[in-house]
RNA sequence: GGAGAGGUGGCCGAGCGGUUUAAGGCGCACGCCUGGAAAGCGUGUUUCCCCGAGAGGGGAUCAAGGGUUCGAAUCCCUUCCUCUCCGCCA
């Protein structure tokens, strides 16, 4: 969430940004916020003015009473009485303040950078790069589910029966080239400097929380009710939340993780041709980056991770265009994204396989996590940021339809130490 | 799942109703000492919030929440977590 501090002091600023979004509800919901802190803030001096002054007395009745001195000691008890109540009073208040104030706080999205272009829709997202030829593919190219089911890399039907639509069987050498893009994409992370983890994937609800799934997302995400746990949509939720409640020494910047993990995502509702074989799943393997990092510097880590997406897919021969999101698109959490899409010449769409994004301190604000400037007293919070690298399933599709011809599938040549194979026909 | 033990500051560890504004130690920072260092000595060292230009002042914080009391780390209730043993288990 936004800190307070911010909205306070930069109001202007945020309302100019939050513009961008299109969403007419926002300016009412700061001015909200704003009247609900300022209120806050008068009861609580309020509070701690009476509190004080029951601390004082108390101190007095303690001092009496070493001294003997028992009447007196009574005669300031009897005098406690009335600031206790106004205390009860206004603390009372003061949390129905506190949770109004959440409350409209968690409704309040970040603040686009001032980069990100205005707008409502993907339609309004800027292309910042374009790489790679689109392949001229002949008649027989074929979709990524007719390709699985000629060479036996995946069954769907069988995932169905076993768990259900969205849930494939990679079978074979699509198990294989699965496996193989994963060791690829963390020895590549692992070249660039991340820290490899292996995260839990059921994590708690204030993990949810941390990295903002939760309160206003829980729909998307599979929940364990007799466990109260919840199934990971992305390694982002339990990596970033190691940095929860943290105090990170300044000298640790850069500080850099990586992460395979299965992402489960729940994505009610969504069926149709858009979603056909691997576009849309429950279940999905990813690699993700996640990095915490001086406000100072994040724009320019920010750079560093979209070019590292960039290196893997140009590894891997894939045409993609970079998009950075207009203010509408953008995730309610993030500053400032950057989509890369891979082209997918047989079904002759762009597909979504890396989002990179810099959080700023909205995260860090719910996680707690700060750091020290060197010689300063008080503590920040730190930016976050992190990126896809990749999901797996939507550069499959990408691989198995750019690198098909006549006669079969050929593997581009950095994966080939991977996948010990370099065709499948 | 059953039984027991326990959660105190960056860490270890005392405290079990009012000189605790949390002892003592370790660590860390700064200073003195030194040719330089170690040792020694001295000073400082939780975090969050509020008021204030600042100096400073105030509040909260001993797992969390509630209660008793003039006053709670300390007593009572509830919840959570950790550890050990047993059971089950890849």
């Amino acid at each position: 969430m936004l800190s307070l501090h911010y909205l306070r002091e930069h109001k202007d600023e945020a309302l100019k940004g939050l513009a961008k979004r299109c969403n007419d509800a926002l300016p009412k919901l700061v001015e909200e916020a704003l009247e609900l802190d300022r209120q806050k803030r008068q009861i609580m001096a309020e509070a701690e003015g009476q509190q004080a002054e029951i601390n004082r007395m108390s101190k007095e009745v303690g001092e009496h009473m070493r001294a003997g001195n028992k009447d007196k000691a009574e005669q300031v008890k009897a005098l406690v009485g009335v600031h206790k109540e106004s205390v009860h009073e206004l603390k009372a208040k003061l949390l129905q303040l506190d949770t109004d104030l959440n409350n409209v706080l968690y409704q309040i999205p970040n603040v686009p950078h001032d980069k990100v272009a205005k707008g409502k829709s993907a339609d309004e997202n800027e292309e910042v790069e374009r790489w790679g030829d689109i392949p001229a593919l002949g008649d027989f190219a074929e979709a990524h589910w007719d390709l699985a089911s000629r060479y036996s890399l995946m069954d769907f039907e069988l995932g169905v029966k076993i768990s259900g639509a969205g849930f494939p069987v990679y079978t074979g050498k699509g198990a294989r080239l699965q496996r193989a893009m994963i060791a690829f994409f963390l020895d590549e992370a692992q070249k660039a400097g991340y820290e490899e983890v292996m995260p839990p994937l059921l994590v708690n609800e204030d993990s949810g929380f941390g990295t903002g799934q939760l309160p206003d997302k829980e729909g998307q995400m599979y929940y364990v009710s007799e466990d109260d746990l919840y199934l990971i949509p992305t390694a982002e939720v339990p990596i970033t939340n190691m940095f929860r409640d943290i105090i990170v020494d300044g000298h640790d910047f850069p500080i850099k993780r990586c992460g395979y993990t299965p992402c489960f995502r729940r994505e009610a509702g969504s069926y149709g041709k858009d979603v056909r074989g691997l576009n849309r799943l429950h279940q999905f393997d990813k690699v993700e980056l996640v990095e915490i990092a001086h406000p100072d510097h994040s724009y320019e880590v920010l750079d560093r991770m979209v070019a590292h997406v960039a290196s893997l897919l140009q590894k891997l021969e894939l045409p993609y265009r970079i998009l950075r999101l207009c203010g509408g698109d953008m995730g309610f959490t993030a500053a400032m994204t950057y989509d890369f899409e891979v082209y997918s010449t047989a079904q002759k769409r762009w597909l979504e396989v890396s989002s990179v994004s810099n959080f700023e301190n909205f995260q860090s604000n719910r996680l707690h996590c700060r750091f020290r400037r060197e010689g300063e007293k008080k503590t920040e919070l730190v930016h976050t940021l992190n990126g896809s690298a990749l999901a797996l399933p939507r550069v499959l599709a990408a691989l198995l339809e750019n690198h098909q011809d006549e006669n079969g599938i050929s593997i581009p040549e950095a994966l080939r130490p991977y996948t010990g194979f370099d065709r499948i026909d």
